[in-house]
DNA sequence: TTGAAAGCGCTAACAC
DNA sequence: GTGTTAGCGCTTTCAA
């Protein structure tokens, strides 16, 4: 920030305390331990610094105190509804806990996402991340110098705030059976992806207790084009439901069915996974999962700002968040 | 960050000093003007800094350097592709150049808009500033003491990066009129937004030229439901086709007109703006324009970089960006 | 080419 | 309750 006021230089604690004819210190204290001065003492620093416009220069703070006043989170794609969701939640608890935050985006490559986040860990008090893609061992390394926390990833001993993927797939699972499907394909995101590997997981799991054929088709690329293309390999299985890994796969799915004169829900059923803003949106409305995204984003920060415990006492805390069925229109009863 | 690696603290400049037996005057050297010092020295502090896993502490510099080597980013929301764009092409432009990004999230909310344009400014190097709901004072208040970018707003002696807006409703007015269409109805939405002043202006400007009458309707919300509602009111005028302020807004009209057994495009064009990612997936795809999001996202940081010139030197840069017609599926000839 | 030393603006002992 | 003072880790004169 260039200055350029009339003034000059931005005020510093020593021009608050001449004009307050106070010392430095007092002025430190009426400003962040205000108990520690008299009140009418606390009054002239304050309309002193009311005044001047002092601002106490966040750096100097810092050196001396250790911490930074910042947050920080690593996304992998910041233009991805999933990430913005936690973010935005981060931010807004960040904010409220009077913390300012840093957001770094590792465009999905994980060469960068190491080096964004341990260059952010340096600068920050405590780091969140959401990144998928990136290995356990420069992550545990970070975890073990800095307040790390996960997003939807499980390391030993570090806190993460988790989705219940595997217990949605249960309950879309529960939902079609009750519609009365049988046989259906699940199409598979990538095998790298945690989150996949827990959808997956969830609906072995589940099928059998519904009494459900399953076909596990892919892996196929998470996007609309990935669908496009699993559509006609899903169609070969005739299954009367198709489950997609995620929401973006299925609206690429729909598009390949509807122009293949395939109806859904009449003909088949199909559904998606996350219920991103346009799942509703869509025609017909998508059936979908929806993540809990924002309160990910708010636990994240809670548990940063409640820190490691008294060295070693407490557990680390390891949470797992509801995820929640969200029935629209591409289901129905298989004909 | 708290520290717990068994070595304690992180090493400071002092521990590299000792290491590579020089003084701290030359580490700093070494690593921040290479030049001035011998080639040897310079490789016995790098191995040293390497060894002991050193890394400047950025608040010390900054306090002296007067830099932070932050920028900062507010937005109305972070969940909203459209500003996520931006954030994604900043963070770029931002990593590029060596620096980070704040990003602060108002919830369109312009008193807490205000708030984090003025905490912001005075932690970081430069401000971007993506607030439609924020009033002109405040900004050019931080403006005169900081470096001060706006997206998408026209201010006097400030910095901006503009999307070309007028234009692109232009390329559709010529598109519309192509196609033999007459009698539009454009779907306003509100009247505080700059965009969708431009919009309108450009329309304005454009439909004459063209031979196209045009209604226009509204204010509405700019979401989804703003435009189901805005759907009947549109029909009302019997136009053959159908301008929505943006994208969201015509897949709520696309909804109601679907539901009213209205067919698009045979039975009436529809256009969205903005071109957001699920305008490409909704069935039929979305004739619309896209907005220069990365571009602007990029030249802002640029503009930011490139710092106000040699005190009022050069003229303050405002530059605007092109957006592009996207045909796709929701426009035809009228019947 | 290198080193010694003076701070940047602030907080936290420690005195009074 | 308040003031004095010693640094936090770094960059940058100024000398050598």
């Amino acid at each position: 920030m260039r200055q350029r006021g009339i003034s000059g230089a931005p005020a510093t604690i020593r021009d608050v305390a001449r004009q307050a004819q106070v010392s430095v210190a007092t002025v430190s204290r009426a400003l962040s331990a205000p108990n520690l001065v008299r009140e009418q003492t606390r009054e002239r620093v304050l309309t002193a610094a009311a005044e001047l416009g002092y601002q106490p220069n966040r750096a100097a703070r810092g050196l001396i105190t250790g911490r930074t006043g910042n947050l920080g989170i690593v996304v992998p794609d910041v233009d991805n509804p999933f990430f913005t969701g936690v973010l935005k939640a981060v931010q807004a608890a960040a904010v409220q806990a009077d913390y300012s935050v840093f957001v770094a985006d590792s465009d999905e490559d994980p060469a960068l996402e190491e080096k964004l986040v341990r260059t952010m860990a340096q600068q920050v008090d405590g780091l969140i991340v959401c990144a998928p893609g990136l290995a356990d061992e420069p992550l545990l390394e970070v975890a073990a110098k800095s307040s790390l926390v996960l997003v939807n990833r499980v390391l030993p001993e570090v806190p993460a705030a988790l989705m219940n993927a595997a217990d949605g797939i249960a309950q879309l699972v529960a939902h079609l059976a009750e519609l009365g499907h049988r046989r259906v394909v699940f199409l598979s995101g990538p095998d790298t992806s945690w989150s996949n590997r827990q959808r997956r997981k969830g609906l072995r799991a589940a099928a059998p207790e519904h009494g459900l054929t399953v076909t596990e088709l892919g892996p196929f690329p998470p996007r609309y084009e990935g669908g496009v293309a699993a559509a006609d390999e899903a169609l070969r299985a005739e299954p009367t439901a198709i489950i997609a890994y995620n929401d973006v796969m299925a609206l690429g799915v729909l598009s390949r069915l509807r122009e293949k004169g395939v109806r859904v829900p009449e003909d088949i059923s199909l559904t998606g996974f996350d219920d991103l803003v346009f799942a509703g949106l869509c025609d017909p409305a998508m059936t979908t999962v929806a993540m809990p995204v924002r309160e990910a984003g708010r636990l994240a920060v809670e548990l940063l700002l409640a820190g490691p415990g008294e060295d070693g006492e407490a557990p680390v805390r390891q949470e797992w968040l509801d995820t929640k069925l969200v029935v629209r229109a591409t289901t129905a009863a298989p004909r």
